[in-house]
DNA sequence: AATGAATGAGACTTCATTCAT
DNA sequence: AATGAATGAAGTCTCATTCAT
């Protein structure tokens, strides 16, 4: 329950402890993010935290959500549409991805990483839900006749896929690959499961084509 | 060198201590994994888990160390070779992995949500080494000419893909798409990427777009 | 001389504190009732609050002392007089006891329970006083010869024997008594303790063994 | 849940720490008896503490059993048993009463102030069943026919108010009136309350005998 | 080697009080 | 005078690690 100190003032220090929160989590790491520390790099004793949050929880579940909204913000500044190519729209979308994991000194990558200890609903949905209108845009607008009742299904898997392949992907620091080879390698991926016809029964080796 | 019977003690306790390690973790979770439970499960003064172990940490990584073997035994009995077709493979390969994350109470699924903060590399050598091999083989018996400099991307791509959207799929409770729509949806995604060109510069979109 | 409007304002707020102080110890119990929650009961800044008393302490004081003109007020109304019976007497100072514990949601409850942590002896002279006049009255009256030297002592005990079982009874929310029984046990008591001879130096057993 | 480390030396702790307990509670009082104080009088680090008593809760609760056991023991020391005259009975009851409160440098006075912030009801019964057996057996003895029905009321009015009435006193420390005085007092009314009949219907002033 | 009691830094949270506006 | 944001000491409890026996 957190108090509502009156407008300025207050959504000022809400942004400031939510941006010290995001300094401690990227300088130390989200198992180092303490509420002291956060209260220290916000110039702010840890009474006046709980003023604003009622619980570390509250503040990060807090991160999370302004984190959900950038993401939407982003998602909606993509300049793709329904009237790119499949392919420029999967290339952006994958652009996109790299973007906001290496963005902010990693922040989103940390995150991301610790991503079953936190309220990540909310940003899991906004990645699955834009992806999902997008897509069914695009289908129904050059494939009517495209049976999407399986879409869901195949976003589910094409965006988790897609985040942990680029978080494991950065997170090891010695480029084994270049980034460059494993966006390349996203991008056919999921433009080659898209273009396959839902409900296959055929049992297909690579030379059953 | 025949094993004294000293080494012999010690092998045992190492093995009664990450045994033990193993359980806090599937009945706790990592998080409330500590070592005096650990030394309570196993019947053993944290003491001695000191003297065989220098620091948690250490215990862990042996655990991740077994984990590795394990994993690695698994994959070797796997009714897959290069003889099946590449949908069996891929089919064979999905299936186990689905089961090893259900195994075990889930004690692979709690170590895989939280690899970053676990020494996970040798199990991601392990999985990536295995399949790395097993389609070299598979691609250089039907496809002498096919081009296998990328499949180390490939591969490093499914692998990553496939178990965390497992682990994603599992760690939600709600099932709101059932287990074997996504483990079908993953094997058709693997099918198409494997299938494709390396390196292409055509952009096939559904109508090259 | 006329009040001033300021000491009008000062008074109102001043009972506007100790009126919401009253609602959160009722509320929430005296160990939690913090500054923060008095004030915003009064719909008053904590500010305000420091400005009309110097501390908690100070605030508690006076309502401890409200409470002593409540409880004097009160035990005037008191349809008892020198003209009753003795029983008569006791019985309605019981039932009011009762009554005043019972009052309020249980605030004086709560209060005598922490007589210690209060500023209480006010109350408890109030108290005190009121009876041993009454006393000092009847006997008089009644028995001019009576030795009131030990009167004091005897209300002493009488009122604290009186309110403590009271309070004790009332705590014990598994009523193992009827609120009723220990009405009249304590009447009894009373009564029986003031019709016995001061300073008595008869051993005065059942049958005097 | 407290762990049972092994035999002496664990007991030895048990009561170091119970120890410090009462010394912080005489020292600083109840309220600012806290963990670490209690640690530090017991030369012992806050984590032993909480090796041996999983809350400062459990510890406290500890300490009103000893207290509970002492006063049991208290007890059966009582020189006075069904063949003492009832005021010699009641007499060694109350010095026994005020012999406690006074002892251990007012340790038991302090926990009976705060008896309702305390796990209080095994002394609460200790003393409610001792003296309710007592009487029962000395009344058997000499009144078999003495309606002893309601006698659980009477030793529940009386032990409660003795108690309280001492704790009073002996909390203003301005003595107004010498506690031999309080002592005689309490023994009168204690007296004449249990030579009353029970249920008494007669509506009766002082002089209406 | 084994034991497990002891350690103590450090995490989260509360609340009476102050002070700039 | 009023406000309420800010303060920070203090409280409870945890847990990886050490060390005397």
């Amino acid at each position: 329950m957190r108090k509502s100190p009156k407008q300025e003032r207050s959504r000022q220090m809400i942004d400031t402890l939510i941006d010290a929160t995001e300094r401690c989590i990227i300088e130390k790491g989200l198992d180092f993010t303490t509420t002291s520390r956060i209260a220290e790099l916000a110039n702010v004793s840890v009474g006046s935290l709980y003023q604003y949050f009622s619980s570390k929880e509250e503040l990060i579940e807090a991160l999370m959500n302004k984190m959900a909204d950038d993401i939407g913000v982003g998602l909606k500044k993509l300049p793709i549409n329904e009237l790119s190519s499949l392919r420029n729209l999967v290339t952006g979308a994958i652009h996109f991805g790299f973007t906001m994991l290496n963005s902010r000194n990693g922040l989103y990558l940390e995150l991301a990483r610790n991503w079953y200890r936190l309220p990540a609903d909310n940003v899991a949905n906004a990645l699955q839900q834009h992806f999902l209108e997008l897509s069914r845009i695009y289908f129904l607008k050059y494939y009517r006749e495209y049976p999407i009742d399986d879409l869901e299904v195949r976003i589910f898997i094409i965006v988790n896929s897609t985040i942990f392949t680029m978080v494991r992907l950065i997170s090891q620091n010695n480029s084994m690959w270049r980034e460059k080879d494993i966006e390349n390698g996203l991008i056919e991926m999921i433009l080659a499961y898209l273009q396959t016809n839902p409900e296959p029964q055929s049992h297909v080796g690579i030379d059953s084509r």
